[in-house]
DNA sequence: ATAATAAATGAACAGATGTTCATATGTTAA
DNA sequence: TTAACATATGAACATCTGTTCATTTATTAT
């Protein structure tokens, strides 16, 4: 222990070590980004739906019990982090996931909360 | 195409089966609250940080340029969450995760980011 | 063209969130 | 018991978020 040390708590290496171990701040951020996204009730259950089977806007806001609006506004939230992707059909719009990689998290998620 | 129904563009099999595949309310709401913990800058760096090394308070602070009060604000959170776990030592006291869970998290996300 | 339907968008607003400041609690050492 | 240090807590405040309502855009059918 030093006592001259103005920081005598401070494990210095350590704090060193760590801060070249972790991901740029930039990425840290994205991925608080993306963790948001999952961290709103309507929008994972739009996610788990949409990992069972594709559907269009009017359906998600029925099974959901909010305006087709609300669906409108989140799902341009889930574009945006090119989580769903969609394809329409005359006046209806499907949505679906974009990849796998969404249920795999939310399943991973699922686990820890069961506990 | 049953042209008298008025929900004439719903599938509605389709709903009342995903409606089944679907998990508690309850459930999708506790994974919402799960992944909010992980939608902030500082708490996922924190979270990072606690999953390559435990550390105390201030050390935590420093390497996140906030506050000690944010910090232990944010720590709470965690705690709350059965994320984290902590021993004392003397006056410090050290965070550590709870589990690999939150590893485990953190590594899908950022595959996504990646991307 | 016009009407009807599906989805998207913008404005507005209530409620939640994260931070700092000031202060309290807990622990150790003198 | 007092001083010093580490952490926790409460209040206050600015910012962010998610929803609804009203309206617009896009597509199809008449």
């Amino acid at each position: 222990m030093d006592g001259d040390n103005p920081y005598l708590h401070a494990q210095e290496d350590l704090v060193a070590r760590v801060k070249e171990a972790l991901p740029e701040d930039e990425v840290l951020y994205d991925l608080a980004e993306l963790f948001k996204i999952f961290g709103d009730s309507t929008r994972v259950k739009l996610l788990y739906i949409l990992s069972v089977s594709e559907m269009c806007v009017q359906d998600l806001a029925q099974l959901l019990g909010v305006t087709q609006s609300a669906v409108s506004h989140q799902l341009r939230a889930l574009k945006a982090s090119k989580l769903v992707r969609y394809r329409r059909e005359g006046k209806t719009i499907f949505y679906a996931l974009a990849d796998g990689h969404v249920r795999t998290i939310i399943d991973q998620g699922l686990e820890h909360v069961a506990e």
